[in-house]
DNA sequence: ACCTTCGGGACTCCCCGTTTCT
DNA sequence: AGAAACGGGGAGTCCCGAAGGT
């Protein structure tokens, strides 16, 4: 149960930080959300705000690997698709005020060189498992680099243009510039 | 001259919300940066912080496209170099610590629509610009479109992406994949 | 007037500080007993509670020296009579409620070493005056400065003791045995 | 060794209220310094923080008392060298860091008259004790109490200015003007 | 008429003493 | 006997009107 409450922390976290961004989401806010006392953020994160942004950054990124883990080989354009899908689960789910946690709290930061690490091995890991995949699915390893850091970038930069447009339009246009584009590279 | 401190105010102000963030930029840090003395902010900007950012938001819009605006027809993947080359400056000239203005705007405004609007304002406007460019270089309509935004929202992807992992690497992934498969496009 | 602000709020705190000691007396405190708002406690002292503390044991030190300075020429009894009845005046003021400043200071502060030295410069300086009057009034140097150093701590400690007894009784007996002490002295 | 834990606790707790006074002694601190798990200070002190103070102040007081009981019957110089002896080893043995706990919990005590009446009966009690022994060194009643009330009162005083000043110098003014003027009471 | 000091309140992170459930 | 949960303040900062000084 001790797991469960401090589980519930995160998620809650993780979700205000990507609506809100890292100064809009406050020690306040995650207690309101969560329900769970004051003091107890303090006991189950001793290192305060920054602990539990660390945490929540932690598991939106192993999140997204888990929807990412499929158990047959996927070809280029099927893992682009899932990804997609992903993303735009994100963003419809949340009426386009949700982000990416982890990019909210990059850019967020100011001068932290520890939070920044955090996020660059999300970011990191999230490169490494989609090129994986790509590999799998015949690309060459600096072709199947290249496309998985674009296809995080892309979606990045999609949902920030959806989100300040309240539009899924343009990220549907970069869904389907991406889906063409890698077809042809098969 | 007051023109002259307004103007200076205006690109102090983007320069820290690029690189701090909209709630990393208060308003002593732009009165400390540009040397003014705190009851000049208000008296250039009555409408107080909302105001000054909307103006920094309005003139990175602007700059960018001013640095867009070329008098010859360039072919696409030309206009995707210079793109890019303008987002690579950004990055390599703030040796990593500052992104997109707009974006950290965009995203670290909580529930402001009115700031909103105006980085949505800006977004537009580089869409269409870009797409005019594309077309005249012989793009079908929707396609120059796909590509516009496609080219705005993985540049705004390459740059956090860059800034988090403190390298070039993932930026010049993007720009490789996207000028690979914008060749492939003609 | 802005002078003004100051000194009330160097006051209250002073008269806060004497009752409830150093950790007893929070910022809110003394902004609810001067009226002041928030703000500007931290306009008029920017080194925060540690700069209001401070001010605070300068001016009880600086009155108590106010309140000891006489035209005419002292006997060392009545120099000994004048300062026991400011003492005295501050324990029944307040209805033994209250103590003196900047031994609360002195006490509560932990391992402040700075703070530690505007005590220890207070009480060094009602040493000196009360040793000065004590020559004057015919003691020799040595003597003059173990009577001053005396009355000064055994009112502290008399305070001290009718406050924890709430009862005048303890200040009284140290009064007396100091008043004929003094006078065999002669 | 249930009762030799407790009495671990009381010895450091009365260790940290005589160096940090009774608000900057947390019962996190004392659990530190004691090396006690959490649970088990409120184990043995149900009461919680008063509890153990109130522990800690007798203890003190105990303490104090019993070092001043001797077989043989003193003089009333020799009862204040003594008295004097036992609080200058308190200061320097801290090296001017600690005082007297039942003093440091009696000024930082603000509105609690419970605890206020322990150090009250403290004070008290050790002014009975001293009393009784001028009474035996030949003096009167009256002057016996008066005496006793101030080597207390200018004893807690003189601790105090030594520690603001870090020197011994006040108060070994303070104990020759005792000595001093004892002599020449009898 | 400018600016600049002052006044005003909301909010943040953090720590503390305590209780309750295992 | 001990770990987890619980709230209440504490200090400090921020953004911002509204008066005085030049």
């Amino acid at each position: 149960m001790g797991k469960d409450v401090r589980a519930t922390m995160i998620a809650g976290a993780a979700g205000l930080l990507s609506r809100r961004g890292l100064e809009g989401t406050s020690f306040s806010d995650v207690i309101e959300a969560t329900g769970a006392p004051r003091g107890s953020l303090y006991h189950h994160f001793p290192g305060g705000k920054q602990e539990l942004v660390t945490e929540a950054v932690r598991w939106v990124g192993a999140r997204l690997e888990r929807a990412m883990s499929t158990p047959q080989v996927l070809t280029p354009p099927q893992t682009v698709d899932l990804f997609v899908s992903l993303w735009r689960q994100l963003l419809v789910g949340s009426e386009f005020a949700g982000g990416c946690a982890a990019a909210a709290v990059a850019t967020g930061v100011g001068t932290d060189a520890e939070l920044l690490a955090v996020t660059s091995e999300v970011f990191r890991s999230w490169t490494t498992t989609l090129s994986h995949l790509f590999e799998q699915g015949g690309l060459t390893k600096a072709k199947a680099r290249q496309l998985a850091t674009t296809c995080i970038a892309s979606m990045e930069g999609a949902v920030l243009l959806s989100r300040a447009q309240h539009s899924i339009a343009p990220f549907d246009d970069v869904a389907r510039y991406l889906a063409s584009s890698v077809k042809r590279v098969e």
